[in-house]
DNA sequence: TATTCGACCATTTTACTTATTTAGTCGAAT
DNA sequence: ATTCGACTAAATAAGTAAAATGGTCGAATA
């Protein structure tokens, strides 16, 4: 017997799937029910609309996303490691990840508002998860930073500014091209004094 | 008396100015030649079609990155300071042109393979252009980099991921922020060993 | 009590037809 | 060499009726 929330998120994953196809508009809530084995009403017993549905999917997206980045830095030792990896997890992550945001373009911007509210929300624990790598390094000896804070801004929003490209369906095959840049820029910099 | 080429270039402009606002299907010949002060059938006399204005527009759009890049460079006298206002000039340009960008956003798709034919075009001439400060800055012992080739690429890529935001009309206001951290990369690097 | 369901409604979307607009042409005028 | 008005075929917008869709409700089920 399942109880409540397992079916929930056992109707958000069906949903997370549907919506990677076609988007939210093009995606009919009978389309869920019967994908999920259900009545239509039933789904409307869990949840109220489809836009909740939606926003579950969306925030699904972005722990899966927080769930590799904690696994890739459990996996690895050193805090330079640890970088790499996370790096990486990130980048090819979001490769996965991509399907949705490329399917949902259309309607990007109807449901702008909420996604920008939770990767905001996201954002904030990845640079406090990337500044507690730079901190280790640095009490480590391994790395020498003046200032952790701002270092893992900068590194988090290059991230993003790189995932981008990926979203909007170009450029994927040139993804282990930017990695390996990005990368070069995080362990030997570009231009030392 | 105006030259054709002059005739075409005020054509361009006038164009620009339009597809500025309502992107390329919203954006009629009529339109165009109205406010060029011409007729219909001069503007054919010029141009082939919709099309190879449209293209004319775009290609107008990375010279003037180019020529702002270029005025960058020839104003800075330091390759530290070249590459600082490399920088600077390059994304308050793109925050200008993205007007044009952010207009074009349902037509992208349909232009696509134009445009990043354009685009890799111009972003072989600002790796080269990166590069040669870069170079500078080596001989003038300001700069130590090891592959100053590989750093050319790194440094470019890593700008044209932060333009992309801009030209979906997020995070505008951000900008100096972005800004800030980029440069912070790029002089202070952030892992160094 | 917690969950499922079919029947139902108001609103939105689609499919289709018709009217209008638009990209592009051509021959004459300057 | 350049401009223009009149024209056409094709694309787009407007309008509309039919179908699909999001969401509700009360009864049935377990």
């Amino acid at each position: 017997m399942l109880d409540k929330d397992e079916v929930k998120e056992t109707i958000v994953n069906v949903a997370r799937h549907i919506f990677s196809r076609f988007g939210f508009k093009k995606t009919t809530m009978d389309e869920i029910a019967i994908a999920s084995r259900k009545g239509k009403s039933s789904i409307y017993y869990y949840f109220a609309s489809k836009e909740e549905i939606f926003q579950a999917v969306v925030e699904k997206e972005a722990s899966i996303l927080k769930a590799e980045l904690i696994k890739a830095n459990l996996e690895a030792v050193s805090p330079a490691q640890k970088l790499k990896m996370h790096v990486l997890a990130r980048m090819h992550t979001m490769e996965k990840l991509a399907n949705f945001y490329s399917a949902i373009k259309d309607d990007y911007l109807s449901h702008l508002d909420f996604i920008e509210k939770i990767r905001k929300k996201y954002d904030q624990e990845e640079i406090q998860m990337m500044e507690n790598i730079l901190v280790e390094g640095v009490q480590n000896g391994e790395f020498e930073i003046e200032d952790t804070s701002l270092a893992a801004i900068a590194i988090v929003t290059a991230l993003k500014g790189l995932e981008i490209p990926l979203f909007w369906g170009m450029e994927e095959k040139d993804l282990e091209h930017r990695l390996d840049n990005v990368i070069h820029i995080l362990f030997h910099g570009v231009v030392k004094r």
